[in-house]
DNA sequence: GTCTATATTTGGATAGAC
DNA sequence: GTCTATCCAAATATAGAC
């Protein structure tokens, strides 16, 4: 092979910083500890990303990009059924992020990023995630509406920011989590999958038709 | 007056950390920043804490002493209540927690700093805060255990961690959410007690007995 | 207890050779 | 595209006068 290593020193880059923002935070995380766990030079951060902050960007967009067009085509097919429900809508929202959370090669790191994104009050980051994945969140919260008539739109917003953060939080802790050994990977999935969804339906529904 | 301010430095200082590790987390506030705003000198930090990492467990335990002492002695009172409920349990770790946050004097920043304690997995805080607190969740869990009984131990840790986080995340905004005008403050702490206890108890009571 | 001044380390970013 | 070397700002922490 002509390259030092079997990735490109951009992707390497970009896996130790996910890795490390997760577990120090963008300020916490360093671009020496980044470069020295990528094993590339120190300069090729800001030869490849300008800044810092367009490296923390670029960490986002790498996944986002992915994850969010799942989502969307999910909820597409959800909105589909004919008789479609809850239920259909939180799948669409969660699976994709659960999928991302227990693959290997970075899901976990990337999800407890996205759960510090969240915490984070960060102007730049706000508006850069905002400006480029807001129209997601958007559309699932149409489709929430849709299935909530009688929630006071105040009310449902509200709801769905905790339903957003406890999911976040809760992804966030996945990779964490440790599953009875034996649990195939998928089944251990689908199973948290579920309990994330009738937790989220619950808290949706609540005090909605019936008292 | 002899002091130079209404506060003492120690005072002061302790409230401008806050302050600051709410919007810019732990790393990304300096010491620099904490003691400009509190108009103190730089050299007071060290002198009165130690380090930043002493600064940072005493912002934590001059809240967290008395808002966990309010949330045992609410559990107290719920569980001696002959036929108490989940809401009933649920009140009394929510209410303590949404009073400070409504609080003035430095309530809502704190509730967002307790928030990052959550998303950041810092070993030295963790335990810090387990080998402080630790004793208070263990009550709560084992009062949510005797009221779940259905619930496989697993299954209700699990299900504590999300409620926990979704709680701790959803506090964390309200300082920052506007209510309508013309609502009073008791008011709307109390509707937001209600929503998040309904919202937390639908989630815990899930697929238990009602399919 | 508070200040000035400073030691020391670490951070982000860049210049220029290869 | 990658390296070494370096600049400069900012960080934590401390020493010593007051």
């Amino acid at each position: 092979m002509s390259e030092g290593s079997t990735f490109s020193t951009k992707q390497r880059i970009l896996e130790a910083a996910e890795d490390l923002f997760a577990k120090h935070g963008f300020a916490g995380a360093s671009l020496r500890q980044v470069t020295a766990a990528a094993n590339v030079n120190l300069a090729a951060v800001n030869y490849h990303f300008g800044s810092k902050d367009r490296l923390i960007e670029e960490v986002f967009r790498r996944r986002l990009d992915e994850l969010n067009a799942r989502r969307l085509a999910a909820l597409k097919r959800a909105l589909g059924k004919p008789e479609h429900d809850l239920e259909d809508v939180l799948a669409a929202f969660i699976k994709p992020a659960l999928e991302l959370s227990l693959d290997r090669s970075g899901g976990p790191a990337f999800v407890r990023v996205l759960a510090r994104a969240y915490a984070e009050h960060n102007e730049r980051l706000r508006k850069f995630l905002s400006d480029n994945y807001g129209h997601v969140l958007k559309e699932f919260a149409t489709a929430f509406a849709a299935l909530l008539p009688k929630l006071e739109k105040e009310e449902l917003y509200w709801r769905l920011d905790i339903v957003a953060g406890a999911l976040t939080y809760a992804m966030a802790d996945f990779g964490v989590i440790k599953r009875r050994s034996g649990q195939s990977e998928r089944d251990y999935r689908d199973r948290a999958a579920q309990h994330l969804i009738r937790f989220a339906a619950a808290g949706l529904r609540a005090g909605v038709g019936d008292g």
